[in-house]
This record gives structure tokens, C-alpha cells and sequence, in this order.
DNA sequence: GATTTTTACTTCAGACCTGAAATATTTTTA
DNA sequence: TAAAAATATTTCAGGTCTGAAGTAAAAATC
């Protein structure tokens, strides 16, 4: 193997350690401070960003997690009040998954915080450095890697 | 919430994005490939790098997971034989789990398809950027990021 | 040295997550 | 249009993960 090959091994579990850092921060404060959990943030916010109701194969791309996934964390929210599903008009298959009154006002209590806890976490970055990875990242898993065999 | 702040939150998700593409890539390639999972693999790269026997308490640390995780997570590979447990000495609360032959030679046979998928996963890094990577994300969480309150 | 506190691990309930199989519907094809 | 293929979702088994509670042993304190 190569040396920009261990490079990049170095580089990956780098960036999972941190990633793994950050998420797990953001986890226990959710917990501690609002009684929910990330993944069922990441719905609200994925619905939020969205600003109109999504199909329950929307989210699971968004979010990169399985369709079954999506189904089960849809169900919990559902039960909390939430968010609704409704029927999705000229296809039968589709379900329909929106945000409810309740649950706009919940999240835009969390995603404030959410804003200053990941900002904190990425606290020793500025504005340049910021570009720079957002770049970085944006070239990592861009194009002209698809050659080759697994 | 200032601009600085808007940004880093946009580099978390991106951050977030690849980090989950990339482990969804592995994951599906020791699946199909090689009948096991990404967490049993982690386990067994601590064990590797390590070198030596490992505390539940380190592997824990090291892969940044609950206690309770590791328990189940070494109770499976123990159960295919690809680790052991063994008494530490002078200490009967703790116990070190320790790579077997078989656990070492599987171990090994991952490890060079593991580097080469993740070194395929960041294709489009060169030495430099992977450098650059690197120092940033030293930086991101380094020091200075511990005053203010939650 | 006895009590208290801390440390190491396991167990447990519950949530999260995946991939495969099942169901229902829509679209495509023959 | 009937059959086949594709699409959207749910269900399921099994693995992963957390935090809290429980057990046992070691260390600190009195």
C-alpha cells in the first residue's frame, strides 16, 4: 500500500473519532436538556429544512439511514404529536410525513441550541479554516473516484 | 447566531454526510465481501493496533462507545472465536480480551481491503490535502474551545 | 481494619439501525 | 389489457448502541 493510502486511512479515522465526538456531545445534551434523542432531531430538522411535508423515502435519503429506519423513529414522533402522516394525492404507495404545530415550535427551541453546541464543538475553527474543509470535504467524495474494481 | 456559526453548522452536515456515506460503503463491503460488520471489525482493529491485550474499559475509550457495547460486541466475537478473554493480573475486576490466531489472521486479510476501499473513499485527496485535512481537524477540536456554559 | 468511595464490568430496557421479505400500488411491457 | 417489473412502505430478525442499575473488587478515608 502507499503512502497517500496510509495517509488517507490516518485522515479517516480522524475524522470519524471527531465526528463520533461531536455526535455523542450532542446526543447527551439533547437528552440532558430536552428529553429526545438525535436521530429524532434529525427528522424535525430534515422536515424543517424541507419547509413542506416529505415521503418517507425523502427522509430516509436525506438522512442516510433505511427505509425501515425511517418508519420506526416516523412512528415515535407520530405518538409524541410531532409530526402526521397524510396521504400523498395520486399515489396510494406514498406516504406523506409534515411537521405539526407542536412540532415546528419543538424544534425551533432545539435547533437554536443545536446551532451554538455544534459551533462550540468546531469552536477552534474560523471563517477561513471553515471554507477550506468545506472545500476539502466537497472534493474528498466528489467525482473521478469511480474507476477500478472493489 | 452569526455568520461564523451558520458555517460551521453547514460544515458539521457536511461533515456528517460523508462520514455516514463512507461508513454505509464499508459496512456493505464487509457484509458482502467477508460476512461480518463494520463494529466487529473496529474492535478488532483496537485489539490490532494495540498489540497487545486490551481492558474492556480501553476498547471502550478507544472506539468511544459504552461498556455495556463492548460487552455484547466481545461476547459475539468471542463466540466465533476471534477473540478471548483472560483474567488481569493483580486486578479481578477487570478483564482483557485479547486477539486469537484465527482473530489475527482475519484481522489481517480486512485490514488491506479496509485501507484500500477507504483510500477509494477519499480519491479525490491528494498528499497535500490530506495534510491540510488533517491539521484542520486537529485544530477544530482541539484547545480553547472549553470556556462559556452550556 | 472497617466504612466509604471509586473503578471495572455486566445486565437490562429501550431505542436505533440494517437488510431481507412481505404488501400494496403504480408503471412498463408484451 | 394482462403480466411483469418497478416503486413506496411496513414488518421482521438480529445486531448495535445508550444510559441506568446491579455486582464485584480495589482504593481511599477514617
Amino acid at each position: 500500500m502507499s503512502d497517500l493510502s496510509k495517509a488517507r486511512l490516518r485522515l479517516w479515522l480522524r475524522l470519524l473519532k471527531v465526528s463520533r465526538r461531536i455526535e455523542g456531545d450532542l446526543r447527551e445534551r439533547l437528552r440532558e436538556g430536552h428529553r429526545t434523542t438525535l436521530p429524532r432531531f434529525d427528522v424535525l430538522a430534515a422536515l424543517s429544512r424541507a419547509g413542506t411535508a416529505m415521503r418517507m423515502s425523502d427522509l430516509s435519503g436525506e438522512l442516510r439511514v433505511s427505509n425501515g429506519n425511517v418508519t420506526g423513529l416516523v412512528d415515535r414522533l407520530e405518538a409524541e404529536g410531532l409530526v402526521a402522516r397524510l396521504a400523498a394525492e395520486g399515489d396510494r404507495r406514498a406516504t406523506l410525513v409534515r411537521l405539526t404545530a407542536e412540532g415546528r415550535a419543538h424544534f425551533d427551541t432545539l435547533a437554536t441550541a443545536h446551532e451554538a453546541w455544534v459551533s462550540r464543538a468546531l469552536g477552534g475553527l474560523n471563517a477561513e479554516d471553515v471554507t477550506e474543509m468545506m472545500r476539502l470535504l466537497g472534493r474528498a467524495t466528489g467525482e473521478g473516484n469511480e474507476r477500478g474494481a472493489a
